[in-house]
DNA sequence: AGTCGCCCGACAGGAAAACGACAGGCCGGC
DNA sequence: GCCGGCCTGTCGTTTTCCTGTCGGGCGACT
């Protein structure tokens, strides 16, 4: 935290820093590009001692830290990561019947981990929250709108008007993804590989039934009135939007 | 906290400084790291020599000092704090068997002390209280209050409603931090990792069990009418969140 | 009018949460 | 120092409800 450089904030002005440490370079060349996407700069590295050298030489405001590397452990660069003063958040990643035990405790610094495989989706969100929440104190609820729909990522509260909604996890998914890049058209594929964990093998049309079932309990409204203006549009042959209908 | 510093409006009127003292770097980073997610300013020390430093250089609201120090010991510390003319307030961090009965002596002047491991949403809680009291007389009661639900935090009496609740000291803790934190949905992990002490190994299902049977004292009525409206509110597939339903 | 893409009902498998029952440990009373 | 009760966490079962597959139907674009 502290270099002579403005803290890291959600959404703040300046370009948010991500160091990426992975020995399989795809997941973290796939971690950096998402990243660079959201107008991040991001850098890899595929080795313990790498990831030290770069934290010194690129002071990033965010770690993404796999805990199997080949040389050091995860837990060994965190160690020499705060020894030498840097209070750098950071997000572990861990396999799935690995060194989950080994995690506990992770989330009380206000750090976070999550198992592989992962969504990307769900791994940027969680950066997001990390930074804002170590953005100090009072940091602000984020909260996504679109037309009348809000999205409260903290209350995890949806809301269509003043009607609340209960979405399952996936369902919430989609739509948060859908109204962090409204108005975009974001292609089924997009969608898939954002929001499902990278490896799903169901090519299926599992984007549609979500989306469909997405619809359904955006639209519905009192008994009485008939449905709402559906926020949800189908781009024919390439993907959907959200966003008002255009007149 | 009575330095003539000036502080935006909102947010208490100045920013709580911690000096956090151990040998223990993880433990001294937990702490601190704990406290600025708070929106506190923390330093750390990892020496008594530090820590005097620091101590005048920093001049903290309140000290978190572990009695295992590698150079002067932690009532040396102490000493020369005070007769340096500090009246700073110290909360003691001590091990399990360690010089417990010592540390008791001390507790006096509003001081406190905790035995390692502990869990940060305790060690917090007596933080607070260990401040507030220092305000000076006529300090005013923390009360916790989410719907009709309240807790008194000095006499810890809770209550729904009307009617009193008996808590065993880990509902306590689980539903302190779920009001805390209330409407913000919680992962299993994150309490577990607040209201435990650090080090606790069961990734079991204990937090699901706590719940289940926070829920069961919360919700009891009456025996002639029924279930109050439930306010803790399963999340599926992410955790726990302590408010009224929605509508 | 035909074809292709999308929508969505129905269903099955499975994951997550709730919770009853039990055992070990700690603490307080005697 | 011994006994008993309460608290805590483990295990395994039950329940809930989420998710993806299949396939028929329908609407849109050509």
């Amino acid at each position: 935290m502290g270099r002579g450089r403005p803290v890291a904030q959600y959404e703040r002005v300046e370009k948010v820093r991500l160091l990426v440490v992975d020995d399989d370079p795809p997941i973290a060349d796939l971690v950096a590009t998402v990243a660079r996407y959201e107008g991040w700069e991001a850098v890899t590295a595929n080795s313990g001692e790498q990831a030290l050298r770069l934290a010194g030489d690129f002071r990033p405001d965010i770690v993404v830290l796999d805990l199997m590397l080949p040389d050091v452990d995860g837990f060994g660069v965190l160690d020499r990561l705060r020894r030498s003063g840097t209070m750098v958040p950071v997000v572990f990643l861990t396999a799935r019947d690995g060194v989950a035990d080994r995690v506990a405790g992770l989330t009380r610094g206000g750090d976070d981990y999550l198992v592989k495989p992962f969504a990307v989706e769900e791994l940027m969100a969680r950066l997001r929250t990390v930074l804002r929440r170590s953005a100090g104190p009072g940091f602000q609820r984020s909260v996504l709108r679109v037309a009348d729909l809000t999205m409260d990522e903290d209350t995890r509260e949806v809301r269509r008007g003043e009607r609340r909604l209960s979405l399952t996890p996936t369902e919430y998914e989609v739509l948060r993804y859908l109204m962090r890049k409204s108005p975009t058209v974001l292609t089924k594929a997009q969608i898939l590989d954002h929001v499902w964990e990278y490896g799903f093998g169901g090519r299926s049309n599992v984007v549609e039934l979500v989306v469909s079932r997405l619809r359904r309990k955006l639209d519905e409204t009192a008994p009485d009135a008939d449905g709402a203006e559906p926020l949800i549009q189908t781009v024919r042959g390439f993907g959907y939007a959200l966003r008002r209908a255009a007149r």
